[in-house]
RNA sequence: GGGUGAUUAGCUCAGUUGGUUCAGAGCACCUGCCUUACAAGCAGGGGGUCGUUAGUUCGAAUCUAACAUCACCCA
């Protein structure tokens, strides 16, 4: 059998995935075994794979693909979510380049081609996420407005009413009133305005006095229903209690103190006019201030303003400042820079407005979720960001549920023409509630119904996620519910922490009595190397496609994990995928150094491979053990790390180096037997992250079954192992090491064989155990014990031993005594710093007698050593 | 403006309840090697006053305070 000198991964990936979907290997259906679940943070459906989807989405396939190794019935269950605003978008522009408007189509018309462009182009994503190699239960692939999951939906909302925790209220909006639509802060620009501060006089009622305010939008004045001064300033002390008058419509307001005016600026007295300013709006609340709308939707004054009626904002702001100047308010202008909102889709001025929306209450919902957190039910990783969390919840506010879309559930909410309105799953339903509550109507027909415009924001389909993709809101005690809920872990982004991960908890205590997860690994933004965050506009992304086919997916995933400590921003640079797929090459080239071999059955095994073997497997031992606690910790870099070590280092470099076969070719059977299982072992510690090389390998080391799968195979158990013959091994390798080292100072080059005296300034007998692989690695002739030194050799000391190897060059004495005298020195100062403590008598009374025990040993061990050098500075 | 977190080698990060001269890993770097698996490799090596200052302690990268710088979130 021929392989080639390089790792291919192209050749690999494509095969193994079409191999575990035809196996169903990713399926899972409920069974007598412990359940291990993930749901995945359904990605945007119009989305494309960025760089942050790989690392979120190979996180969760590590995590899903160890805990099937587990032995547990593992189900990671993907989907997509409709995201309103971005979907409505894209098909709004779709159709405007094919001419046709959306003012012009029907609420279903749209929809239809909303549907249409879904089919078409949605849901990519999932596709690339298989070229990834994620292990997702494909058969359960869900939807947010699937036929199931928007009923789920529309359940919740008229439950959550019927309980009186939705509310409709007024808000605070990005208004485009070109578009006439409300915007989310996402589609507002916000650019550097030059405007002009008009500073406007305002007489305070029943004295001759005047104050004076600064204003951009003279036009709103018509809607003042207050002036605000801060508390704390002194000048406006004497205002306090008194009203002014309102210029022009001569409207009586009063003045009133809040904190939130800025002294420093304009003339450190602010106008007040809740209708039309975000800030405003929440002064006028804490004050109990009327709101005066002046405009109409369309940005033209409306009669509230009473001046200007049905003229255009911005030309109703020039003829107000003509007509505050011609009658003598006007005090003075002055140019202005400000940032000032427009519109992603019209380009015209944001209006702030306030308008009825349909919000949650949050309060009760979020108490249980903030303690259970603070408890530990659920667990953050980092915890860290427990802080934030509680800073949020403590302070939440209510959660505005509508979005003036089309694309979306339609709230299921039907008015009546006697301006009530009742909630209700249909038309019909709503009718027959109506005609109960309302006797009067009784001739009311389903016409006469109108139903609310609006959607749900995506949000209010996200939260119910872990529930719903298992149908547990509309059959609350179906098998797959009741089997796979609570989810384990889930992994997802800080930022929206709140957004979704607070409220999926708020959604699983209120539907299932219970957490929808118990741990939630946050991860960091992808960041390019130069610390910038990656984005479209930048263009500092690299396509994530591209790197699978320049690394392959195994050397990407280990690329993204190998720098992601949980939490933490990563900063990508491809130097980390090359690094993955050198590690895919490194792997390949040990698979084919093994394969190269031919066991053979009238072999003995020797000794050194007896202890080889011996010292490996309780290394592995001790490394998974150490793998394992980082899983437990969601250490997934440090556990990645841990095994690539494990592999490279301790396996490829001293293992095989150990074993190797001098003629290269000819190994003892029971030798060869155990490294195939070592391989196995250590392919499978491995295959969570590199699924498609593990494979490719695994199945090579020996005959496999059709069926059998690395991927179904079991982790190796973690099992007890040996410190003592680990330590042992550490003083071979520090004795192999310094030989290395002396050949290279010395220039000798390996193949000429060296000899080896070793006197052993121990009390006991020297121990041998791997002075044959000593021999090996450093191609020694011989390796003796002596009681003396040797003369005319080179020499090293490692603990209190000392080494001699003869050499045919001149041993420069100077040299040797100058190198001797260096670590005699720091030998000296080590020894030192331990005399310091234990001549403290603090110390050793305060400082627990293990502390205190190892400093006597070091102290112990450092004066046998100082001795030894000593000795041989005086016998050079 | 309010809040949270961070600062350790050239870069990215570990350092688990203070306790080995404890300052560590990977990458990068330097030197020598085409040694019969691998140059996408092998072997060897250099590199840090743990942001600054003060304090607590027998002992501080680790605990406390102030300051500096940066990042993120909310408004």
């Amino acid at each position: 059998m021929e392989l080639p000198k390089k790792y291919n991964p192209e050749s690999v990936e494509g095969k193994w995935y079409n191999y575990w979907l035809e196996q169903k290997l990713f399926h899972s259906e409920p069974d007598e075994r412990e359940p291990y679940t993930i749901v995945i943070p359904p990605p945007n459906v119009t989305g494309v794979l960025h760089m942050g989807h790989m690392l979120n989405n190979t996180l969760q396939d590590v995590l899903v693909r160890r805990q099937r190794m587990l032995g547990k019935n593992a189900c990671w269950v993907p989907g997509t979510d409709h995201a309103s605003i971005a979907t409505e978008a894209k098909v709004v522009n779709k159709l405007k380049e094919e001419g046709i408007e959306k003012s012009s189509l029907s609420r279903e018309e749209f929809l239809k081609h909303a549907w249409e462009w879904k089919e078409k182009h949605g849901g990519i994503i999932l596709d690339q996420l298989k070229k990834l190699g994620a292990s997702c239960d494909w058969d359960r692939t869900k939807f947010t407005m699937d036929e199931n999951m928007y009923e789920s939906v529309i359940d919740v909302f008229i439950d959550l009413y019927r309980k009186g925790l939705i509310y409709q209220g007024k808000r605070m909006v990005n208004w485009d009133p070109k578009a006439l639509t409300a915007l989310s802060d996402e589609e507002v620009v916000y650019r550097e305005e030059n405007s002009r501060l008009y500073y406007v006089r305002y007489k305070v009622e029943g004295e001759s006095d005047w104050v004076t305010i600064a204003t951009t939008r003279p036009e709103t004045i018509l809607g003042d229903t207050a002036v605000c001064v801060n508390p704390n300033d002194e000048r406006y002390t004497h205002l306090l209690g008194k009203r002014v008058v309102v210029p022009l419509v001569e409207r009586s307001v009063p003045v009133i103190q809040d904190t939130y005016v800025d002294m420093e600026f304009g003339t450190g007295c602010l106008k007040i006019t809740p209708a039309h300013d975000e800030n405003d709006y929440e002064i006028g609340l804490r004050h109990k201030l009327d709101s005066i709308d002046i405009l109409n939707d369309d940005g033209t004054l409306s009669k509230n303003a009473q001046l200007f009626v049905g003229e255009d904002r911005e030309a109703a702001r020039k003829k107000m400042a003509e007509a505050l100047e011609n009658e003598g308010y006007l005090v003075k202008q002055e140019d202005y820079k400000n940032n000032v909102g427009f519109s992603e889709r019209t380009d015209v001025p944001i209006e702030p407005k306030l308008s009825l929306q349909w919000f949650v209450k949050m309060q009760e919902l979020a108490k249980p979720a903030l303690e259970l957190v603070m408890d530990d039910t659920i667990k953050f990783y980092p915890a860290k960001f427990k802080n934030s969390y509680r800073h949020w919840m403590e302070n939440v506010r209510d959660w505005c549920i509508s979005r003036q879309l089309w694309w979306g559930q339609r709230i299921p909410v039907y008015y009546l023409p006697n301006k009530e309105h009742v909630v209700a799953k249909s038309k019909e339903e709503a009718l027959k509630i109506a005609r109960e509550r309302y006797p009067e109507l009784e001739n009311l027909k389903t016409d006469d119904l109108h139903q609310d415009e609006d959607v749900l924001d995506t949000w209010f389909s996200s939260w119910l996620w872990p529930i719903s993709v298992f149908d547990g809101i509309r059959n609350p005690d179906n098998e797959d519910i009741n089997y796979y809920y609570p989810t384990d872990d889930l992994v997802t982004a800080p930022e929206i922490l709140f957004f979704w991960v607070a409220r999926m908890i708020m959604a699983g205590i209120e539907y299932r009595k219970d957490v929808p997860f118990r741990n939630v690994y946050l991860t960091g933004i992808v960041r390019d190397k130069h610390g910038q965050k990656m984005s479209k506009s930048l263009g500092n992304s690299p396509d994530p496609i591209r790197l699978i086919n320049d690394y392959g997916a195994d050397g990407v995933r280990v690329g993204m994990l190998l720098t992601s400590p949980a939490g933490n921003d990563l900063p990508f640079d491809e130097v980390l995928c090359e690094q993955g797929r050198n590690f895919s090459n490194k792997i390949w080239n040990a698979l084919r150094l093994v394969k190269g071999w031919e066991a053979d059955e009238t072999l003995e095994q020797k000794q050194n491979n007896q202890i080889t073997i011996q010292w490996f497997e309780s290394r592995l031992n001790q490394v998974n053990h150490k793998i394992n606690d980082h899983f437990k910790k969601f250490r997934i870099s440090d556990a990645l790390m841990t095994i690539y070590r494990l592999i490279w280092d301790d396996f490829c470099s001293w293992y095989l180096e150990m074993i190797k076969p001098a003629d290269g070719r000819l190994i003892d059977k029971a030798t060869f037997d155990t490294t195939i299982a070592n391989f196995d072992k250590l392919m499978r510690l491995l295959h969570p992250f590199m699924p498609f090389l593990t494979e490719e390998v695994w199945q090579s080391l020996t005959e496999r079954k059709e069926g059998e799968s690395i991927m179904v195979s079991l982790m190796p158990e973690v099992e007890s192992y040996d410190v003592n013959i680990l330590e042992q091994f550490e003083e071979t390798r520090e004795v192999i090491m310094a030989i290395r080292s002396l050949r290279q100072e010395k220039n000798i080059p390996y193949r000429e064989p060296l000899d080896l005296y070793v006197k052993s300034n121990k009390q006991e007998a020297p121990d041998k155990t791997f002075d044959s692989i000593i021999t090996k690695l450093c191609n020694l002739q011989t390796m003796d014990y002596t009681e003396s030194k040797v003369d005319d050799a080179l020499s090293f000391i490692v603990r209190s031993s000392e080494y001699y190897i003869p050499a045919d060059q001149a041993i420069d004495a100077e040299e040797e005594r100058k190198k001797l005298q260096e670590e005699l020195e720091y030998m000296k100062g080590f020894l030192q710093g331990v005399m310091k403590k234990l001549n403290n008598e603090r110390f050793v009374t305060n400082a627990p007698e293990q502390v205190v025990e190892k400093e006597r040993k070091k102290k112990a061990d450092a004066e046998e050593k100082i001795n030894v050098i000593e000795q041989k500075i005086n016998n050079l």
